[in-house]
DNA sequence: AAGCCGGGGTA
DNA sequence: TACCCAGGCTT
């Protein structure tokens, strides 16, 4: 199709149906590059009722790119605690600091300076340019690849480099000079509101009529991907170790699962193995911690990405007392009072059994 | 190219 | 249960 075509049939209903039926979000009051930037990380695999509180917590905690600066890495990650992909928010300090001492304080307004910056790869650096400067730069996130997808009808897998960098291209020639802010906006609109990943409301679709799939009844076909591998049930078990009214927490590895988050010591119950038994080899293999193991608190079900995990929590404690732990896992450790939870990030299903705890 | 990295909403 | 989400980094 030619580029004149396409944006007749294509970008100009999308920017006129944006016009009318565009959410009111908090990240579309201003166009600022530092809250475009903080919005499309929380954004990256999140959905945007899910980044609605975070976003207007963090606003209100940090306003600028300064203030999120000399920030403690410590309170970004409370601030973070439950959205996930723990790494977004190391990135951001990072980049921050990047941003006021070797620019100034200005976002580069040039895509190659962007996706030079931790945590920005090619959708946030071309949603940045487009969204933030209003620059002529194409964007493709999950929404994009479906809404084309469907309405070029590929067949081919979209995991694959090829259809990624047609798809690109088509991104960037819907773009209408001087509108990229909006036409890019349209399009995660559209894949928000319309153009679902199930049960698509092409009735109510500003383009119905380019659309291939449409017409051909296989929009729930497309895109095409690998099916995903199914989540496996794992048994885990934690310890609630409390001595003189205090409660010992561990910080995880800076890498990896959850880095720099807190939580209770624990680990994997092997096949066959008592939740009991697992506790207390745990507390060994981790710490070199003798425990006894107490009162049942809870079993509670946790969901991953790749794992369903059911998780046992007990009561224990040292014997003897006068122990010290020998860390072979964790990179810290702490001795806390419970008011002290609300100071530190926990991983999700920690923060369900603190909750838990704080009301007996 | 494939694996890793969270968490919750939804059907 | 399985799939999805305004992806990026590492190997």
């Amino acid at each position: 199709m030619e580029t004149s075509l396409l944006h007749q049939q294509i970008s100009l209903p999308l920017v006129n149906w944006f016009d009318t039926h565009q959410r009111k979000l908090p990240w579309r009051e201003e166009y600022s590059p530092y809250s475009v930037w903080i919005s499309e990380i929380m954004l990256q695999q999140t959905q945007v009722d899910r980044v609605i509180p975070y976003y207007l917590r963090w606003m209100q905690r940090f306003p600028t790119l300064e203030s999120v600066s000399i920030a403690s890495y410590e309170e970004l990650l409370r601030l973070w605690e439950g959205m996930g992909y723990y790494s977004r928010v190391k990135f951001i300090h990072k980049t921050s600091k990047i941003i006021l001492n070797q620019f100034g304080g200005q976002f580069p307004e040039n895509l190659d300076e962007l996706l030079k910056l931790p945590g920005i790869g090619p959708y946030t650096a071309g949603a940045i340019m487009s969204i933030a400067f209003n620059q002529n730069y194409p964007l493709v996130d999950g929404n994009v690849i479906r809404i084309l997808a469907r309405i070029f009808n590929i067949e081919n897998s979209v995991e694959h480099r090829e259809t990624k960098n047609f798809i690109w291209k088509k991104a960037e020639e819907l773009i209408l000079p001087g509108r990229a802010r909006w036409l890019n906006q349209a399009l995660m609109e559209l894949g928000a509101l319309i153009c679902t990943p199930k049960s698509p409301v092409c009735q109510g679709c500003p383009v119905q009529k380019p659309c291939l799939s449409f017409h051909l009844g296989c929009t729930e076909q497309r895109p095409v991907v690998q099916p995903s591998k199914k989540a496996i049930p794992i048994k885990v078990v934690v310890g609630v170790l409390q001595k003189d009214g205090l409660f010992f927490i561990q910080q995880r590895p800076a890498n990896g699962l959850m880095a720099d988050l807190w939580e209770f010591p624990g680990g994997k119950i092997n096949q066959g193995e008592r939740p009991e038994d697992a506790l207390v080899r745990e507390f060994q293999e981790e710490l070199q911690f003798n425990v006894q193991v107490g009162e049942k608190i809870i079993t509670l079900k946790h969901g991953y990405t790749n794992f369903s995990v059911t998780l046992h929590a007990y009561f224990c404690k040292l014997v003897p007392e006068n122990q010290s732990p020998i860390l072979h896992f964790a990179s810290d450790y702490r001795w806390i009072k419970s008011e002290d939870f609300r100071a530190y990030a926990f991983p999700a299903a920690n923060r369900r059994l603190i909750n838990l705890l704080n009301k007996l």
